[in-house]
DNA sequence: TCGTGTATTTACCAAATGGTCAAAAGTTCT
DNA sequence: AGAACTTTTGACCATTTGGTAAATACACGA
């Protein structure tokens, strides 16, 4: 084993560690990765600085390992979008999945927006490695269900952006909405509005 | 004239106020406020630090004014929105001047992505004051024309969430954007896309 | 229980950053 | 030209912030 030897974490590193993301994901999330500091995720944690510095190689290596955690969580319900089901019903509960996940990580959805915003600094060798191939490989299988009559025909790269954009924006405009529905919870109404948006928009024009 | 006398700028300061607000715009739209410097907006003004301390109160003033400034243009597109005309004309139309606005002002689409996406720490008075109203009014508007059949039922409010998500993300996810479809222009297929999308939404069903 | 490696803290530092101030350089108007 | 102003600059400052080093406290297996 050339690499050097990685050893099992201890306990109190697992929990620390843990610990130590968790605010992290609070504080970058709250405020982008420049407007967070060490002492706000030390304090977050219930840890001193130089203690979260033992754990991590700094700020950088904080935000980075979020990030990277991220995007398994974000792939996936994409990845489950199963080829071989029903069409319509595949993608439908795509949208509902993808809007569950702004309701149930709202902080892990504006970590992501805050990113990409920025130009994605620290994030772009994984859209490229991860994101893309994944994009194209779903592209495919919306435009072979297109090509069999069982959808309407739409570019499969702006449906993929119109669901994504509709759905995250719960989470990342949160303090829009809050405002705008006087506080009223968004979800349910949002759930059917976008079901029959997409279902209107995908339903194959009978012949 | 009890107020401090305010007199009219000379050519000079609208010349550099200007400048120092286009220098901000770029800063503070691709680094966040928090991320944006002096320092940076003075290098891209062509300024020295001092010199943009002379014409604005500070850092957060010069953010306010931006802010400020942005409402007016941000609320336009919808305040044309004309509740004599087509019901479906007037809100295609709508969309495809808010697509318009990312294409044309994506700087202005991020800066205010990133103050609603931190919780609108400075521009929440704002939503309230001028959205709110302006959002109230023309739901009502829209509830209308459904009431009179012309077009679908939908929550009024969700369709505008969904028209200011899909045509937003174009500016505000532009990063993302470029990986997945290569650096190919987005904003021609996407009109297309999100015309057709909600011309199916709306569209009222037959008796 | 004791020694060894793990965790944590205290005290510190250098760089960056928002901001000030007084003097110098321009403008403008008579 | 010269007084009266506006504009610009260079030198400076206090705070914040990411990060370090060495000493101390702690956990745990032998």
């Amino acid at each position: 084993m050339p690499d050097a030897a990685p050893k099992k974490p201890s306990r109190i590193q697992k929990r620390n560690r843990h610990l130590i993301l968790d605010a992290a994901l609070d504080v970058f999330s709250a405020h982008g990765y420049r407007g967070a500091t060490l002492d706000q995720i030390a304090e977050a944690a219930g840890l001193s600085k130089p203690n979260i510095l033992y754990y991590f190689g700094g700020k950088e290596d904080i935000h980075v390992t979020l990030l990277n955690q991220l995007m398994e969580t974000w792939l996936d319900p994409l990845i489950e979008m199963n080829g071989e089901g029903d069409p319509m019903t595949e993608l439908l509960g795509y949208v509902q999945r993808k809007l569950d996940m702004s309701r149930e990580l709202p902080r892990e959805s504006r970590l992501f927006a805050g990113e990409i915003l920025q130009g994605a600094p620290r994030m772009n060798p994984h859209l490229v490695a991860d994101l893309k191939p994944l994009f194209d490989e779903k592209c495919a299988v919306i435009q072979g269900w297109m090509d069999a009559g069982k959808l309407a025909s739409i570019d499969p790269r702006h449906l993929l952006f119109s669901i994504w954009s509709t759905t995250q924006h719960y989470a990342d405009f949160e303090a829009q909405i809050v405002v705008l529905l006087s506080g009223e919870a968004p979800y349910d109404t949002a759930s059917d509005m976008l079901d029959r948006m997409f279902r209107n928009l995908l339903r194959p024009e009978p012949a």
